[in-house]
DNA sequence: CCATCTTTGTGCACGCGTTCACAAAGACAT
DNA sequence: ATGTCTTTGTGAACGCGTGCACAAAGATGG
């Protein structure tokens, strides 16, 4: 449209919406892999088709980044890992701290991904002192009472927190207290911290619980295609008003085929 | 897909916004700490601060399921998480299989949440042999070449993908075609599966580098000159095609750390 | 029964994110 | 050079989700 340019948007690396920061990895990871195939430049209907998005929105989100296509052909491959890698800080070294080393713990620990790109497993911490000195995936686990001394000694600013949910809460001030400023979440519990603390959660159940509405939702339809008896719910509820005493484990006439 | 002919789910719930849906177990969560103290009442204002959300937010998302508050009162605990638990489908049992028993798989077997609240680990299956009979969380590894007869047997609609990325697209293939119409999906890929089927994925590597994002961007804004590891040659190349990085007042004065 | 007080339920406005659609920009062939 | 063709970058419209602010509803006390 017009040749002048209007409005540049002033703010660029600080403007970067939520949604679109969240997908960058997204990017990134597709790139890499198409890095690894030597593949030098991508387009954007292409790498869509990778990531699992829409093109127009990719367009968008790498316009928030910068200009970093050429229109007729489409991005540099390298060139894109780079400028994504380093938009998300991924260009230096963060040493994350562990605390909480049960099965999920430790599976986070031998996770692969976390060693790949930018991130390292500084260290293990538990409670339990009879896990103190254990290695797990080739990392002696801490006790709690260092857990303070640990963060300082190794500049930690990112800590995962995959301890029981009753535990969650005072690992989570220690953590702050001792300097830690993102946290990410794995225990089914909500992290009350102070502002400029970043926390996000990773919740199983939370999910499975997604899943099965949307998958009562597709059997109901299914069932009833053209019944349609929207009145009907509200009998429903009505009359599951008295029947509904133990909503834990009940099982209601279920007989699997 | 195997179950089918239970009772007629609430038709309402078709209006219900999906932000919505993704509230409602953090709800029911609160909901059940309360009634476990045995709370007969709250207050859009104190189960709004429990499950760490907004008041007016939280009293939009229950006006979905309908008007289930009394004025001057606020909300009948019990009453509550029956409502939510059967808007959820939570009131049924919901049979899940879990693909690729590695640590992850393990951590995810004996996870507690999962049979807590209507679900339950209905096998376990690897594709590694000698796993096969091995007892996980007190159930026995099953051979991926059953799949089929263990999905259609125990009715299962739900499955979790705890595979490798490699493996991840294949296993999903199968578990959709035997009858698996929602997936919870732990291995870094994209999965694309046929319209109707639900995915929601569990990415770790993902939210590290969200956070790494958010740690970078406060650690230049508090020091201003934390731009530490941008690469030298390179930086100077994107320096070059762009007009300098942060035009909103970073400066990327570089200090190492 | 009436007045007051508490808390819900919701209309409304606003901002963010998504998507469409297209002009501008460049590559490439002639 | 010039024209054609491909693909980017983005203005604009739209829809969803959020939060405010308040009237309606009901409890409670006199």
């Amino acid at each position: 449209m017009a040749t002048g340019r209007t409005h540049r948007p002033a703010t660029r690396s600080r403007g970067i919406p939520e949604a679109t920061v969240a997908r960058l990895p997204l990017y990134l990871r597709a790139l890499t892999a198409l890095s690894e195939r030597s593949v030098p430049t991508v387009s954007s209907e292409e790498l869509a088709a990778a990531a699992g998005v829409n093109s127009a929105k990719l367009r968008k989100d790498f316009s928030y980044l910068g200009s970093y296509g050429t229109r007729g052909v489409g991005y540099d491959v390298e060139y894109l890992v780079y400028q994504i890698s380093r938009e998300l800080g991924l260009t230096q070294d963060w040493p994350v701290v562990i605390v909480g080393i049960g099965n999920l713990g430790a599976a986070l620990a031998n996770y692969g991904g976390f060693a790949s790109r930018g991130f390292r497993v500084a260290a293990l911490i538990d409670a339990d002192p009879s896990m103190a000195g254990k290695p797990v995936a080739g990392i002696p686990v801490q006790h709690t009472d260092d857990l303070e001394k640990i963060i300082d000694d190794n500049g930690v600013s990112i800590g995962v927190i995959a301890t029981p949910a009753g535990a969650a809460q005072q690992v989570c001030e220690r953590l702050v207290a001792a300097g830690v400023t993102s946290i990410l979440n794995f225990a089914p519990t909500v992290l009350s911290v102070p502002d400029g603390v970043d926390v996000r959660k990773v919740d199983l159940s939370i999910e499975l619980q997604i899943l099965a509405f949307h998958e009562q939702r597709k059997a109901g339809e299914e069932a009833e295609a053209q019944a349609g008896a929207v009145l009907e719910a509200e009998a429903a509820a009505a009359a599951a008003k008295e029947t509904g005493k133990g909503p834990d484990g009940d099982v209601p006439a279920v007989m699997p085929a």
